[in-house]
DNA sequence: TTGTAAGCGTTATCAA
DNA sequence: TTGATAACGCTTACAA
């Protein structure tokens, strides 16, 4: 493997000077044709292409971006991170996955990013708070940050999330009309403020329709095992007189879990003796086996969004935008 | 927004040389305790972290390695890229996710991944042939390439992989066992090679076992609709008398919608009308609402060795691991 | 152990 | 338009 051909050598190739070269390679830059082509050829030949690194150095601007994610098991992340990829490549940005876990949590992460020079870090997703970072804060020269798919915790940094009341609204709505007067919720972790948040307003539009007390079935984390044992453990410990009759889920892949418990362990039907609402409209809640009734987000706007800010083609503000409600057969 | 702090700041507010700053932060460096001590303090008051940029540019390696990928359809990408990141950044490698489509081509790809002196570059389970390049070939300095999940079509280029041979031979005994004897095969891309290598070690098995002819269902792509429209083309045109007793689809994205064709759309039951088989077992298909069974590929195996090729703690060669059959009850 | 010089491959700025 | 000088922040090699 050899070296990198250089701007140097090319100029020793093509008889100019190496700034001559850079030009050659910068659009818009003063540079006779004749040199332009001298160049070109001879970079053509040794095979040169400018050293990225390099310009990052000269420039203080990298061209990548972070993208935090910590929970995995949601397959609702990996379309969200294609487009995400995909715009932010249309953009000349490169996405770094940054995977937030035990050994390798939001401050090291941070403190790396920092290091790295990424022109923004996106959290995608992840639960963050502010007093993580101790004192720290947000150090200088600390590239900008955002919340993707999730309320912000943190001042100062925008958020670009799905409207979480307004598609509760819309969901409550729905459900009352279909007839169900007996609402539980299924929380994941409990620690995250989209959840209490999605709680809280699923919680206060069934007031409002003066039905009071939702039921909470915790699932502790995000994944069909936990949405599962939940709803194990709640029908074992429930009469069936005085069951809910609408399971709204934090989100699709609890749903899941949920409604196989329901149907294939209790023998229930979905939705007549029990109906299920899920959020994120992941890919299987739609196949035949389930038809989730489910809430799906604005993964493009949102994406667009976020991209729009980070190049600054937008001022960066927190968005809540509008999903749409995918009703299914299961409620 | 103040820039970061550089080495030379710090050694000024400690009273030493800029090398000696750099000492404090290279483990292993000879520098007295006092020094140190003095150097540590200092960063830790102007809130100095070395710049992992200029490092990369000195020392020629940026500590990143770019992963391609294509196929954002299939779920089973997201918990290996999970273990994937996971493990490099064990390795102090981060992950840099390439999308590779329409307009970001492996082509493109590659050159900015030598532009950018990735350590290294994973094709994660992305389509690519020699002649793409052209002439260009592997350019120098270019970083070594490896293939993950998939068999490599350029030579040179190692291949981490699942034996589809050995899991083929595996599957088609059970199958055997079972009392199946009129075997069909779904495919997805026709192009790919582990396609006609896993449709060719699938035919062959059977052949030995004296049956011949395995009805092949094109779905062209890799997606659930496709595998549903499959199902359903070959459903509508076969006489339920000499239709195919098993179905072995490429993966296990297919296998689902082929599952859901087969039973919603057209009544039967799995496994006694029509029994289906899928590859990669992700996590959908281990539902009850499906019960499919599948072939995992041993996806920690295959991410440890990747990662210990890239760090040099193993030599780089092709390697084909087993996997292991997950039997459900559909089939 | 510590300081110095040179170099990594660009870009920014100014002079010719 | 072109060439030259300085700078980006670090590492390597060598000298003190």
């Amino acid at each position: 493997m050899r070296k990198r051909a250089t701007a140097k050598e090319v100029a020793e190739a093509a008889g100019v000077s190496k700034w001559t070269v850079i030009r050659a390679f910068t659009p818009g830059a003063s540079i006779t044709d004749a040199s332009r082509q001298k160049v070109l050829q001879a970079a053509e030949t040794l095979n040169y292409s400018p050293n990225l690194l390099a310009r990052s150095l000269a420039t203080n601007t990298t061209h990548q971006v972070a993208v935090f994610v910590d929970d995995f098991a949601n397959p609702h992340k990996l379309p969200v991170l294609e487009l995400l990829s995909e715009r932010l490549q249309a953009e000349g940005l490169l996405t770094v996955l940054i995977n937030i876990n035990r050994h390798f949590d939001h401050v090291h992460a941070l403190i790396n990013a920092g290091q790295r020079q990424f022109d923004a870090v996106i959290l995608f997703g992840t639960a963050f708070r502010e007093e993580t970072l101790g004192d720290r804060g947000l150090e200088p020269g600390f590239p900008p940050m955002f919340v993707l798919a999730r309320g912000s915790q943190i001042p100062g940094v925008p958020a670009i999330a799905c409207d979480a009341e307004r598609a509760l609204g819309e969901i409550v709505d729905y459900l009352f009309d279909k007839g169900y007067r007996r609402p539980g919720f299924m929380t994941g972790a409990r620690t995250l403020s989209t959840a209490l948040g999605r709680r809280h307003h699923y919680a206060n539009f069934w007031r409002r329709k003066g039905i009071e007390g939702v039921v909470e079935l915790a699932a502790g984390r995000y994944s069909a095992e936990a949405g599962a044992e939940a709803a194990r453990a709640y029908l074992n410990s429930s009469s069936p007189a005085s069951r809910i009759d609408v399971l709204m889920c934090e989100n699709d892949i609890l749903a899941l879990g949920a409604m196989d418990v329901v149907r294939s362990e209790f023998g229930l039907r979905v939705p007549e003796d029990l109906a299920v609402v899920g959020f994120d409209n992941i890919e299987p809640g739609g196949f035949p086996a389930y038809g989730l009734t489910s809430y799906e987000q604005p993964n493009e706007k949102m994406v667009d969004i976020m991209v729009a800010m980070i190049t600054g083609k937008r001022t960066a503000k927190m968005m809540l935008l509008p999903g749409r409600l995918v009703p299914r057969s299961s409620a």
